[in-house]
DNA sequence: CCAGTAATTATTCAAGCGTATAATTATTTT
DNA sequence: AAAATAATTATACGCTTGAATAATTACTGG
């Protein structure tokens, strides 16, 4: 007749398990989908009672907008931080942004599933909307930047409304094939879908991508 | 102490209420997302009570995956039976072919809606993840015929590889553009998505897409 | 080492969930 | 017109949900 004896526990500083909920929000959105994000699994994964959710979020709409927008500042940060994308030339940055939105990590099931589940939900949900609003156009101004400067790198001028244009036609390509690769894995040949990307933007933008300019 | 009188109903033929019940279904998903997709509101929508959902489908789960199919297909159809895609030249049904995915109302936030949420389901369920295989190979299949049909009419030979490169980075591209236009509608100026879409399939195959060939 | 505090656990609550089954009634059959 | 049938409604069940509150306990500052 003995109960269970109290679990024993850690305090943490709160920005470390604000960022512990967080992360445990995204394995299991990303492992199981949106609809099994329940305070109760969420609690589980990482390792504390539900009551403590409430303890660092007003409510749970709370925490999945804090990880919406955890989830995609990591990703943006994956592609503009990695290699070949902060030095070299234009032409090699824009090149390296390609391939590197291209390939994993950031290629990858798990993220297109926090991607769709997060996009889903910002549809009908006003604050989850202006986060996606938010972050769309953050990638693609960073974009439409390395576009800008290879092209005047190259002596191919483009007016604001072709640069614009060029944008969205390149964010669109490597957001479907991004997608594309994410969910369907087994279809795609390693390396394929970062090359038919690198060929794209560079038929789309009359650039060539391919050719390393740079020899320090 | 007179309790409500039993509400008055009429039968109907089972196609029809399967049907009904799965448009109910595509409402509610594309109105407020996968997490309000519950039997309860989905028969309120159809106008049932929730015990007939159990009477046509042998689960929840059941109805999702019918409902998932008939969206695919219904989509799939919007664009492979639009004006311009059924006949003309292959250069003018492919152009239409890009038009009409690219345009109202295919591009939508709705079926935006839909097609995330059920890829979120799809990503960790079997059955709904064949679903999406299939129809995403269909529609990529049609888009690829209608790429080499275009491209031997202008006498431009490409080797099977290079088809398949095409039609993953234009059917990329589309859904790229889809998508962001679907889930920002306010971003895009009407027809310019379109426009985009197939200034860049026309790079990316080079093709001219634009002046019209045919004059019946 | 003790008192205070707040981070964490434990418990509770009403509402909603998917499913199962029983009761009714619209329609068809004879 | 009565009987048979099955489409539909109604009710109930056990479980899960997000949230609220109460009870503990790990840590901190004196």
């Amino acid at each position: 007749m003995s109960s269970p004896p109290r679990r024993k526990f850690r305090r943490e500083p709160a920005s470390q398990r604000k960022d512990d909920l967080i992360a445990a929000t995204l394995q299991v959105i990303s492992e199981s989908g949106v609809r099994a994000a329940t305070v109760r699994t969420i609690a589980e994964r990482a390792e504390v009672t539900q009551g403590l959710i409430r303890h660092y979020f007003s409510s749970k709409e709370d925490l999945i907008a804090a990880a919406y927008e955890h989830h995609m500042t990591q990703m943006t940060d994956a592609v503009t931080t990695a290699e070949h994308v902060t030095e070299g030339t234009a032409r090699d940055r824009l090149a390296g942004f390609v391939m590197a939105s291209l390939s994993p990590p950031v290629v990858n099931p798990g993220w297109v599933a926090l991607w769709s589940g997060f996009l889903n939900e910002a549809l009908h949900d006003a604050d989850l909307n202006k986060i996606h609003q938010r972050t769309y156009h953050h990638f693609r101004d960073q974009l439409e930047a390395l576009i800008a400067a290879a092209l005047r790198e190259a002596d191919l001028p483009a007016t604001p409304e072709r640069l614009r244009q060029l944008a969205i036609a390149s964010n669109g390509v490597i957001d479907g094939l991004w997608l594309e690769g994410g969910a369907l894995p087994q279809e795609f040949a390693t390396g394929e879908l970062a090359k038919i990307g690198l060929d794209s933007v560079a038929a789309l933008t009359g650039l060539d991508l391919h050719r390393k300019a740079t020899d320090t």
